[in-house]
DNA sequence: AGCACGCCGACT
DNA sequence: GTCGGCGTGCTC
């Protein structure tokens, strides 16, 4: 009997063994449907094994064959391969995520270009018959396509319910027509690849940045190191034209909002080859389209965000990661990968260069430039005249304070308004109060399944817990005393909204949150009102930070950074720093000059200081010392196990069960240098019911920390994870929640 | 993960 | 009386 071994999409690291019925073909990296328990699931065919210890009678037969070639080409499977091991992920869940949705669901990866109509018998005899003479439109239709059977053309436009009616009818049907694939050097016939005219003049950074890249032959990792406004893009542009010029084909990945019209425009207004995008706006048939142009060559340039990194090319030529140190990079659930790390390795399977941009690299890429595994190119000249904004620290310890806002920042807010201009204000609180307490006994209004304070709605008039979905009606009395006397503490963007409307009655305020831009198109009526002047104060969280720019801001303030200098997160410091140039850079452009705010109870912070008087790459050099004392990354590698369950001893206990078998493997094989940190709670020690726990290990040597994995990995029967508590593997994590 | 089975409490 | 909450076990 013929076996034949699948990799399933479901989190258990082991392949299924089914048996291959005589009649049926089947090969490496194509899809079946099998039988799996009582439901049918598609895998992909791993292998023929000679045998099983599955039992006869348990051996099922795959159901069908859905390609006839593999889909997987050896370079991205062999990706694919690295990255289960690499983050202990099973690799059938690997292999379907790289898969668009469609085909995940049993879709044809035929490329159909059209339905195309042809009459039926049915339908010429009806014609005859004048079965339609009282459905005119219906029989016009129908004459006209007896025309042009066979043929790709059209007929002229005809409501859709005629369409509708004679296909219910059968008189004509739908046929799919395949696709012929082209690629995209044959598409552009004899058109130029790329527009000259469109060409930046570059300065004499630029060029030489360019040139080396033009120049690289084989794999390389460059870390674009350009201040904000110092033309990365263009950068890109021409090396690109380039790699294009060779016959290449190029992918760009992108942060999850850097997407924007902007950057999409610019890249077609320069080439007239095929550029494809993959953003969160597709529907599932344009991702299954895009993918499958990308493996046939059809496009030229694919711009996406991290899942973009597992288009396949028939000729990749250069990978570029603009906003390297953004963190939407890394998968936060599923599989954990992190889309900048796994390029670079794509890169040198393919003996190509990859290119990190960043106004801000993160520490580990600028770590890298120090032990010489990436090369630093610098651009440190903001294009035009552009100036560099003017620093405020603002301590609001000797202030008289607004709803968060210091005397001081309103009236340079005052001051900007009035010359006309546009003010950003950035505080990472949506709401209107983060927390509700009893003024008399200290009470707060806490959520049940989360145990954090809810966060206080006032236009909602609600409660809200912020890490779950639940919510709450306002109570009238402290939960505790049967006081009513109920007071928020804390500012939200909606109070600091409610505020400013009341300071600054002549301006309009637009306000950027998950709140305010919830439905469909508001976000993009929010950002169009500022482009054009409508509004003159913004407020903003996070999401205001990233992507746009809009001229005539001239004042951008950061309302509390308090919180990111004491945070448990050893990185909080460095998304600090990262935020706080971005939104330098956004202040002011050529001819107006920009003002920074930070407001602070801390100005005296050494790290502040040091971001401000010297700039970012001297924080990165001070950071990055701290790092080394404290052996954080990248001076380490760290794997984070997350525990979850309705029972909050159980998951305390399994962890601990965890931490006594690595030591045990640690003393068993004598191995050096690897710390333990004793289980904790998570930062959220219980969110939506399920109570948290983590352990995080770490050693200087990645391959140390590999090694104690794959130990883990072979003795999972002895400390197997019980079935109430769910455990995450994280390797390199970003975010410890 | 997803699904079935099985056990207990609060409802028409 | 049963509906549905979730704990447990299993998937070739």
């Amino acid at each position: 009997m013929n076996l034949i071994q699948i990799a399933l999409p479901v989190p258990l690291n082991r392949y299924f063994d089914y048996f291959l019925p005589s009649d049926t073909q089947a090969v490496i990296g194509t899809r079946v449907v099998v039988p799996f328990g009582n439901q049918k699931k598609i895998g992909i065919v791993v292998g023929f094994p000679e045998q099983t210890d599955i039992p006869k009678n348990k051996l099922k037969p795959i159901l069908s064959v859905l390609d006839e070639n593999p889909l997987f080409d050896d370079e991205i499977w062999q990706l694919l391969q690295w990255s289960a091991n690499y983050y202990h992920a099973p690799f059938g869940e690997v292999l379907q995520s790289a898969l668009p949705v469609k085909l995940r669901q049993g879709e044809s990866c035929e490329r159909v270009v059209a339905d195309q109509f042809v009459v039926t018998e049915m339908g010429q005899k009806a014609l005859l018959n004048g079965i339609l003479n009282r459905a005119k439109k219906q029989q016009q239709l129908l004459t006209e396509l007896t025309k042009f059977a066979n043929s790709f053309e059209k007929p002229t436009a005809c409501s859709p319910s005629a369409w509708k009616g004679l296909l219910e009818k059968g008189f004509i049907e739908k046929i799919a027509v395949s696709f012929e694939s082209k690629s995209w050097l044959d598409k552009l016939e004899n058109r130029e690849q790329c527009n000259a005219d469109n060409r930046l003049r570059l300065n004499k950074q630029q060029s030489l940045v360019v040139s080396r890249l033009q120049y690289q032959k084989g794999f390389g990792v460059f870390l674009l190191n350009g201040v904000t406004g110092s033309g990365k893009t263009e950068v890109y542009l021409q090396v690109i034209e380039t790699v294009l010029a060779k016959g290449q084909q190029v992918l760009v990945l992108v942060p999850e909002i850097g997407l924007t019209p902007q950057t999409i425009a610019r890249f077609q207004a320069r080439f007239n080859v095929e550029i494809d995008t993959l953003h969160s706006n597709l529907n599932d048939t344009q991702r299954l389209n895009v993918w499958l142009r990308a493996k046939n060559g059809e496009s030229a340039i694919i711009i996406g965000t991290r899942s973009a990194l597992f288009s396949q090319f028939e000729n990749l030529g250069l990978i570029i990661i603009d906003e390297e140190h953004d963190s939407s990079f890394k998968q936060q659930d599923g599989w954990r990968y992190n889309a900048r790390d796994l390029a670079v390795l794509r890169a040198k399977n393919n003996n190509i260069p990859i290119v990190l941009g960043s106004a801000t690299p993160s520490l580990e890429s600028v770590q890298n430039v120090k032990n010489g595994k990436f090369t630093e190119l610098l651009l440190q000249n903001r294009a035009g005249d552009a100036q560099l904004a003017q620093q405020f620290v603002i301590d609001l310890k000797t202030q008289q304070i607004y709803s968060g806002v210091s005397q001081q920042l309103l009236s340079m807010m005052k001051t900007h308004l009035e010359q006309g201009n546009q003010v950003m204000l950035f505080l990472n609180r949506r709401g209107f109060a983060p927390v509700l307490l009893c003024h008399e006994c200290g009470w707060i209004c806490e959520c049940n399944s989360c145990e954090k304070p809810y966060t206080y709605h006032q236009q909602k008039n609600v409660l809200r817990c912020h890490h779950c979905a639940s919510q709450k009606i306002i109570p009238r009395q402290c939960g505790h005393c049967g006081s009513t006397n109920l007071i928020t503490t804390g500012v939200g963007t909606e109070q600091l909204e409610q505020e400013l409307v009341q300071q600054f009655e002549n301006y309009k305020i637009t306000r950027i949150d998950r709140d305010s831009t919830v439905r469909k198109g508001a976000l993009d009526k929010h950002l169009s009102d500022i482009q054009q002047g409508k509004s003159q104060i913004l407020i903003g969280t996070q999401m205001l930070a990233k992507g746009h720019h809009f001229p005539n801001v001239t004042l951008v303030a950061i309302v509390n950074v308090d919180s990111a200098l004491f945070s448990t997160d050893f990185r909080a410091e460095e998304r600090l720093a990262q935020l706080y140039i971005q939104v330098a850079g956004r202040a002011g452009r050529a001819e107006k000059k920009g003002t920074v705010v930070l407001q602070t109870h801390y100005p005296e912070h050494p790290l502040l200081k040091s971001l401000l008087t010297k700039g970012y790459d001297e924080f990165s050099k001070t950071a990055l010392e701290m790092r080394q004392l404290m052996h954080l990354p990248p001076f380490s590698a760290q794997v984070l196990f997350k525990a979850t369950g309705r029972d909050n001893e159980k998951v305390a206990n399994f962890l601990e069960n965890m931490t006594a078998y690595f030591q045990q493997q640690i003393a068993t094989y004598q191995w050096q240098g690897f710390q333990i940190l004793p289980p904790m709670t998570a930062p959220m020690a219980k969110k939506a019911g399920q109570y948290r726990w983590q352990l995080l290990i770490q050693h200087s040597s990645r391959a140390m920390l590999q090694k104690l994995l794959t130990q883990f990995d072979l003795d999972k029967g002895q400390i197997e994870v019980p079935s109430n508590i769910r455990l995450v593997v994280d390797i390199d994590p970003i975010d410890f929640n």
